[in-house]
DNA sequence: ATTTTTGCAAACCTTTTGCATGGAA
DNA sequence: TTCCATGCAAAAGGTTTGCAAAAAT
């Protein structure tokens, strides 16, 4: 997960301008532990900095998902969320619980992924990849008896 | 891709009571080759069969993918698709250029999916993997220079 | 006869747009 | 001083809802 000072170079270094509302919305991503919604984060940019409109947020989303600051992560249950971004290539596992969202670094399908690929005479791709499950302290929690399997 | 007979009796063991809509979405469901949004299919079905209504469309539409007669596709793009369903566990591999889906079937990451799983302590997990890329027919017809590489 | 399903139209909700103003470089 | 970014408010766009009527079992 990038930091502050990561995200703000990579703005800088787009050639982006370093605006009070940027560096505002820079900082309530900070504040993220795991996944949000748009909702969930125009919600507390509001509350930190109550003057960024609407459109201003949107239009920021885009740009940070863009450069990477953002990653878009589709859930089974049909919702977009976000995570602040990380480098490289990786996939995500989330608890479909507590929402945790964790990296999956060095993708480990490579190998059947060019097998696919190969077979299928497909080029230029590219693959998402995402896992939900329950995690560990969920499992202990016991809630996972509330959720019924999914297909 | 199931056939017409075979979503018929999805719908007809689930218990669902066959209206000349359902019966008539089915036959526009035959009727699509490859993907489609949930507009491509108001549009086709109101010239099919102009008396169907835009909620019992979109409640079909929930109906059909609850039972598997139709799965949802995230693209690259953002948008959802849909493509008519068919048998077990699969992934599936979309041409960017032409939106041509094929399913890949027998799950070719089954053992890698595993060991993540198990390190991360996950349970009940399941997973959603789509390959985007560019078929073999658009590479001949050399259209991928309009589209720029995707992050 | 009972219960599900439908059609209509309005409501909904998130995201986008146009445009004049403001601010960064 | 130039162009990019912002805020507002309205529009868009796709999907969902409430309800009375119609149809399936």
């Amino acid at each position: 997960m990038y930091t502050y000072q990561e995200m703000l170079s990579v703005l800088n270094s787009g050639g982006y301008r370093l605006t009070d509302q940027r560096l505002s919305l820079l900082r309530v991503l900070e504040t993220f532990g795991g996944s949000f919604s748009a909702l969930d984060f125009e919600k507390k940019a509001s509350e930190m900095e109550p003057s960024i409109g609407r459109a201003t947020l949107f239009r920021a989303i885009d740009l940070f998902l863009e450069r990477g600051i953002l990653e878009k992560i589709h859930r089974q249950s049909g919702d977009d969320v976000y995570i602040v971004g990380s480098k490289g290539h990786h996939h995500h596992i989330i608890c479909r619980v507590c929402g945790e969202i964790r990296d999956i670094d060095a993708c480990p399908f490579e190998r059947e992924l060019e097998e696919v690929i190969r077979k299928e005479g497909f080029s230029s791709t590219i693959h998402r990849i995402e896992i939900e499950g329950i995690c560990e302290s969920c499992q202990i929690r016991g809630t996972e008896g509330n959720y019924g399997p999914i297909a």
